[in-house]
DNA sequence: CGCAACGCATTGTCTGGTCAATGCAATCCG
DNA sequence: CGGATTGCATTGACCAGACAATGCGTTGCG
């Protein structure tokens, strides 16, 4: 049997410290120093970057922090929740999915920056709104905020014949929701097709989303059809994976019988 | 303006030429000795370690992986399509979500092994099975193989004085499904509630799933109630994020224009 | 020919340092 | 008192090496 690596036994060392409760959440870790101290009596290590390195896997897993100069801390932040499914609910219509995500988070004002454009869009939308080759899209972009620290990018698209000179295209908050906007337009949104795909960020969504190491991402590509099964819109939300639990529900037959549930996250 | 890192330029940089083409997937990109001799020149790096903190960059973002003794090459994988939705369809009984895996990547061979036992399970179960304080349940945990690589894991537990002595604790296939089999014992499941956590994997899920470095994981929690409103099962699944989109759909009004979906991963 | 042994390029682990950057706390000064 | 300065512990970046482990290809031997 193969000895594992010093640095990895630190970091097992110090997950398992962490995942028993010897370090709760919030708390502070060893320093460098302390742990050169104590794994050069134990393992014989002599060099900081070899403690560096232990604690390094545990930062890219995304369990601790380093925070100059005081040392490192065990991570905890609360999840939102995330409900794609609200998005096609008819009643209440201003119950969005990020009004929905709010009221269960009370105490913290929401906001989001919006920013309109007409685009050509990557071939990935292309595909979904089927357009025509050099055929433009509206985009509205969003920026969701809870106390001015973005929890989530929203942007939709749109093919641009449909909706310019409509309300879709106006900068800012529309309060009956864009959705309705487009059923207006005749295009009542009531299918909804979504695919998740988990990656790590690029950088610039660690530097938009102020997102910390470690953090895994969800990009959401949400196509909705009207009743004639034509692709209305498309949007790509870019879900923080610390920050949010993506909950919905499945049904068979009468929609009777759906419990609450109290639980709190795991 | 500061400066970044060397080493954050050198990721970067490679970064760019991945995205950008001049390394596609499957390439090799240069070599630790190449980029020292390179990145000398332009910004007088003369340090190893310099060179390998900027690769170990995009290796925990899931980009490059090392194969020793040949170097870093450029990683891609072909998702399958991971339906939470399909498991409370009723027809054919047969298509499972794991099923419903297989038939989009036919060539390859699924097989699973299956371990059923009797467990004190966690305190998250518990509270989602409504467990009384010291009571059991049976656990059938399953791991699921495309060509013998493991795609994900599948553990499903539920209240063991509801199954016990039933096909539910049989160790092997169960032709007609579990699920059928709870139906059977007056537990027809109807329905269905889904949570989704994303994180990094823990160091043992990273063996059993044979994850590669800046893999994230997604934990879907599916609770299943039957038609009294009672939470029967609760399964947790593990999802590799390589290797998985996650795919449903949401309706509202009649059931009718799902369109069929001709696309690829993005 | 077939197989074992060896060489070799490459990445993995670790040493033992240096200097810079950060942010908090104590201190100093008007 | 109150604001600016300084000190200090800590992490961040980087250097210049050493030796180990891995797996592929070649070489050599029976």
């Amino acid at each position: 049997m193969k000895p594992a690596p010093v640095y990895q036994q630190i970091a097992d060392d110090l997950r398992r410290q962490i995942s028993d409760g010897t370090f709760p959440p919030g708390s502070q870790v060893p320093t460098e120093a302390e742990l050169l101290e104590k794994y050069g009596e134990l393992h014989g290590v002599r060099s900081r970057q070899t403690i560096r390195q232990g604690l390094g896997v545990l930062v890219h897993e995304g369990l601790i922090e380093a925070r100059r100069p005081k040392g490192y801390f065990v991570i905890q932040r609360k999840r939102l929740v995330y409900r794609p499914q609200a998005e096609l609910r008819q009643k209440p219509p201003e119950i969005d999915v990020f009004t929905n995500l709010v009221q269960e988070e009370d105490g913290r004002t929401p906001s989001q920056d919006i920013e309109v454009s007409i685009v050509n869009p990557s071939h990935m939308i292309r595909e979904r709104l089927g357009l025509e080759p050099g055929e433009l899209a509206a985009a509205r972009r969003r920026v969701r905020k809870l106390d001015d620290v973005p929890y989530n990018l929203n942007d939709s698209y749109v093919r641009l014949s449909l909706v310019q000179g409509t309300d879709f295209m106006h900068p800012g908050d529309v309060a009956r929701g864009t959705n309705a906007v487009l059923g207006e337009l005749g295009h009542e949104l009531v299918y909804g097709f979504h695919e998740f795909y988990l990656r790590m960020p690029m950088p610039d969504e660690v530097q938009r989303l102020q997102l910390g190491a470690g953090v895994p991402v969800a990009e959401h590509l949400s196509t909705t059809f009207d009743s004639e099964g034509n692709a209305v819109q498309v949007t790509v939300n870019l879900i923080p994976g610390d920050r949010h639990v993506i909950v919905f529900e499945t049904h068979r037959g009468a929609e009777a019988n759906a419990p609450r549930i109290p639980w709190g996250n795991p």
